[in-house]
DNA sequence: CGTTAAGTTTAGCCAAGACTAAAATTTAAA
DNA sequence: TTTAAATTTTAGTCTTGGCTAAACTTAACG
């Protein structure tokens, strides 16, 4: 079994494994988990005794299959409680995150299951993100960034990139969210920035907004 | 702010405070929580430091309104929860309470608000418990011990003294919940027993059982 | 290719919350 | 009312999961 800790750390390390396809290291878990170096030492020798991941001093750590499957499993079920919160008990997208970080570490498979059920077994989360099968597979999607669009492209959009408190709130602002069809207006493609259609108005964007919006083209 | 080892001793002081009008015992509290006697004064010393009791060394423990105030709010998520888990998830009432021992710890007001919203504000959990308000009022209610009815008299069962998982089983065999009808068809003054209706057929039921459940008379 | 900077680990410390063993107090019994 | 038993507290220890400071590796630059 694993406590609290020690899932916050395997969930991080699963997300940072998933970018990089090297060794994790251990300053970017620090950085993540906003902790010290030392404190990041200890438990991956801790985790990597406890099987969950392999780790070599100075070389960084990488999840084991058992490690994945718990870090998956976390992720599951911080999900589909996210679904929960903004379907069933409507909570806007940008509110659900802090409470499904606590309510993902709630320990009963049989609960997990029933949720699943009960929500009609989603696959995506209300920020798009995929939601792994109870196996620990994760759907593979062809997505986009909205900033490889070309000029009269046209997609819906699937999901976020990052998805930051004020991003979301930018998006509701400006009507986009899940499901949304986005069309491509025109591109400066020195700065990166471009004009979009959504719904009726037409909208400048840059670079910045374009490069943590997914669509998906078909 | 409280830890979730502080608020589970100010659930277990309340419950405890509940029964007995006295100061509550350090020894008392150690069994409730299976726990040893002097880890109980470490803690309550602490609380009374926190002013969510008051305490005197050898003399017990007992919750100020703060204490009681956190105390009702736990125990109210605790109940909500199981409502949840019952209606909304399908559970047997034998099976939640374990679950909700989990969720009552998550923290957010907003949650627990919608959540009450989203179950219809219930006014007793799936065991016929009363849940608090968010004030942490508990509204009395006027009910008796099965035990206590007089031949012939009927009334609604009401809730459960004792939910062991054994015992709901017990009930859920012959049909009795929260709801059912029960008239007392004969009674044995002497051990006890006695003689009941429940829709067709009639049960015969020791003391313990009819000590174990609360019936509302009207 | 050596030196310095960046990253990482070790060693030692701390708080929370549990424990055991022993001392102190209260209660109950003789 | 004195003594024995039960309860409670104190003192000291342990584990978990953090921390800082210092030592050690690795990487990177001139």
């Amino acid at each position: 079994m694993f406590t609290l800790a020690e899932e916050n750390y395997l969930k991080t390390i699963y997300h940072l494994e998933k970018d990089r396809n090297t060794g994790v290291s251990t300053n970017s878990i620090a950085i993540k988990l906003n902790m010290q170096p030392s404190s990041v030492t200890d438990m991956v020798q801790k985790l990597a005794l406890k099987k969950a991941l392999s780790y070599q001093k100075y070389k960084g750590s990488s999840l084991t299959k058992k490690g994945k499957l718990i870090a998956a499993s976390i992720i599951r079920k911080h999900r589909l409680w996210e679904v929960f919160l903004v379907e069933k008990l409507n909570f806007q997208w940008d509110e659900v995150h802090v409470i499904a970080e606590q309510l993902e570490h709630i320990k009963s498979d049989e609960l997990i299951k029933r949720l699943d059920a009960y929500l009609d077994h989603p696959d995506f989360d209300p920020h798009g993100d995929p939601i792994p099968d109870i196996n620990g597979i994760i759907k593979p999607t062809e997505k986009k960034l909205l900033l490889e669009l070309e000029k009269n492209q046209r997609g819906i959009c699937v999901g976020v990139k990052e998805s930051s408190k004020h991003f979301l709130q930018y998006l509701d602002t400006r009507n986009i969210g899940i499901g949304t069809t986005i069309k491509v207006i025109n591109k400066e493609d020195f700065e990166e920035s471009m004009t979009i259609q959504v719904g009726e108005n037409q909208l400048y964007i840059t670079n910045k907004i374009a490069n943590n919006l997914y669509i998906n083209t078909h």
